[in-house]
DNA sequence: CTATATTTCGACCAAACGGTCCAGTTTTTT
DNA sequence: AAAAAACTGGACCGTTTGGTCGAAATATAG
């Protein structure tokens, strides 16, 4: 499964040959079709894995919480992600951009579940005067894309910033912070 | 270039067939190597295209201009840019993704180039005290991931929100639109 | 009209790819 | 130790894919 992620997130699904898997875990084509019956199968495998992971973060919204802390803790939660697993970050994305072809019961099913348990609970925030009236979806939205651009478009960050990795992240941070928090303040 | 733009941005590079591009425009294979002389010419010729247009946004922006109202401006031709022309969008985030191997040249060169300029004006402005103390390129960077987000992960936004696309471009216009200019307020 | 350049087409090719097969080896179970 | 199960290697196969070729059709020029 190292071996899978690490070149389905870089060629995408149609980009990875089962030879590059093979050769990348260093076992023999029938091995690998031993396991699974398709390269499909592998890449389903691998989704399914690594979703689970990723879903974590949200979560770990507490409704109890103050509503600026937990929201800046899941934004430094989901930022952490895109620093220490950036190619699941993109493993998503390539299937996302594609149509989501293989994981589209999980979007319409569990995620979307989660997604509007947690916005009832932004909302909830929204009208009690504890942050500013914006769409709870839409919030949600932008702090995935601010955090996983990090991972997703790793290639055009580094090439605009020559920095090292961490000051990379520790800037993101502190930009992010600055206009989540201010932005998000009631007025 | 249509049916390129089509296909490649629905499958990505590896993922579209020449078949599948002569298909949608219409035309047979040795039609097409007529005036291309390889899938990759065609994909390169359309990337190069695009890319101009893509640019055009940033270079709007204006030192000479109130600079809440031009960023927020900026903003704006974004994520029309997004509704307007998602295929454009995903075309990119597909070429990025996967490290930009045909592009590189103008990421270092061109954009970096263009990036650079804005950024010197929009830490100016910071100076000046008149926006958020926040790294310039980190804004710009939280500015493209939330615009595109839109385009990029069309499906996953379509099915988390059932809206009709309008009323979703709306909401999003007025969420990032309290979050960005109330974040970037000086304090 | 004739000749030249441009454009189109279907047939074809070689390489790459997903996947199969089977004979053999190693590990586990009894 | 014997038998069964799990596992591995490499040769092989059919399809898909990027790309070629030459002949025919169409347009342009003198």
């Amino acid at each position: 499964m190292d071996a899978a992620l690490e070149v389905f997130s870089t060629y995408g699904y149609r980009g990875s040959t089962i030879d590059q898997i093979v050769q990348a875990a260093d076992m023999s084509k029938s091995s690998l079709f031993y396991y699974f019956n398709s390269k499909t199968e592998v890449y389903v495998a691998l989704l399914s894995e690594t979703l689970e992971e990723w879903l974590k973060p949200l979560t770990q919204l507490d409704p109890a919480g103050d509503p600026l802390q937990e929201i800046w803790s899941y934004i430094e939660r989901k930022l952490d992600m895109s620093r220490t697993n950036p190619k699941a970050s993109r493993l998503f994305a390539n299937e996302i951009l594609h149509g989501a072809p293989n994981i589209m019961s999980i979007l319409t099913g569990e995620l979307k579940a989660l997604v509007d348990e947690k916005c009832q609970t932004i909302q909830l925030w929204i009208d009690q005067g504890k942050l500013a009236q914006v769409s709870p979806y839409h919030l949600i939205f932008m702090i995935w894309a601010t955090t996983q651009h990090y991972a997703d478009y790793e290639v055009q960050v580094d090439t605009l910033i020559g920095d090292d990795c961490d000051k990379r992240f520790a800037d993101a941070n502190q930009t992010l912070k600055t206009i989540f928090l201010n932005g998000l303040l009631p007025r």
